[in-house]
DNA sequence: CGTAATTTCATACTAAAGTATGAGGATCGA
DNA sequence: TCGATCCTCATACTTTAGTATGAAATTACG
């Protein structure tokens, strides 16, 4: 996928690029004939590269755009296979305590509940503890 | 707000012209000096204008993409004083964005994103942004 | 009984979040 | 034109969060 794309762009690249040469070779026949006419000449040049530029720009963001959109994937586990503790915490975590308030409300060292979330954001499938609610959220695990 | 920025962009865009036509009329006096070198002077304007074709599109293309984020009106202000900023910063917040993530989004600094996180933390009353999504859903700011 | 899973705690680190403060530009209404 | 507000960015700092790894005790099950 990436690859096709780098390589069409690649492709239109250097056929642009080629288009434009021979555009430039034909003006500068021209030139010739009209002599003494730089400007025009430089204008017209000015003019075509700025609106390739603009267009190879438009071209890359574009890729760029489509790529992170393609990011997005739909898992959907049920089976998370968590744990009662790990229950706990991301209750306590989804009602916007810390993990030393979760620590000191468990009777627990906030390394335990440290160890507890990471597995859990695995086991989730997230990176923090905000996603993880979320997620706790869409799977119906909460509320 | 948009007018600001498309006077910013109309002003940057004549200077960038302006300073473009004087390395232009720059290069045509050497360009006499140097004579027959039609070549040598095409593709230094190509260059120059296809990088100033490219950046100029870059521009547009970023204010079309800020203006796509900011078109998730937010309507729903009550007496809690939040600006405009601070309700888009809340709304990417509460879907779980780090505070980097939001800054690439918006195309801010980071810092600036931090701004508008601590002036949203203490006009809703809270602490981080676990809680602040916790009491916008309590308001019903958010969905 | 042995094994696997769970729970607990720890150290040591990196990354992210959050606070405090200042500053400059833009906007808008009086 | 002036002041208030918002938006932006920055530096410097402290605090939380999160990761990686290891280890010991407990429990449950075949």
């Amino acid at each position: 996928m990436t690859k096709q794309i780098d390589v069409k762009s690649t492709i239109l690249c250097g056929i642009s690029m080629a288009i434009l040469l021979f555009i430039l070779k034909w003006l500068e026949l021209r030139f010739v004939v009209f002599d003494h006419l730089f400007e025009v000449y430089a204008a017209i040049i000015s003019v075509i590269f700025m609106v390739l530029g603009a267009w190879l720009m438009h071209n890359f963001q574009q890729r760029k755009l489509e790529k992170e959109n393609a990011k997005q994937e739909i898992v959907a586990v049920p089976e998370l296979g968590l744990s009662q503790r790990e229950m706990e915490v991301l209750m306590l975590m989804s009602q916007g305590y810390t993990n030393q308030q979760i620590a000191d409300k468990l009777f627990l060292s906030i390394h335990t509940i440290k160890t507890h979330g990471s597995n859990l954001f695995v086991k989730l499938d997230v990176k923090n503890r905000t996603q993880a609610l979320i997620k706790a959220k869409e799977l119906e695990i909460l509320e």
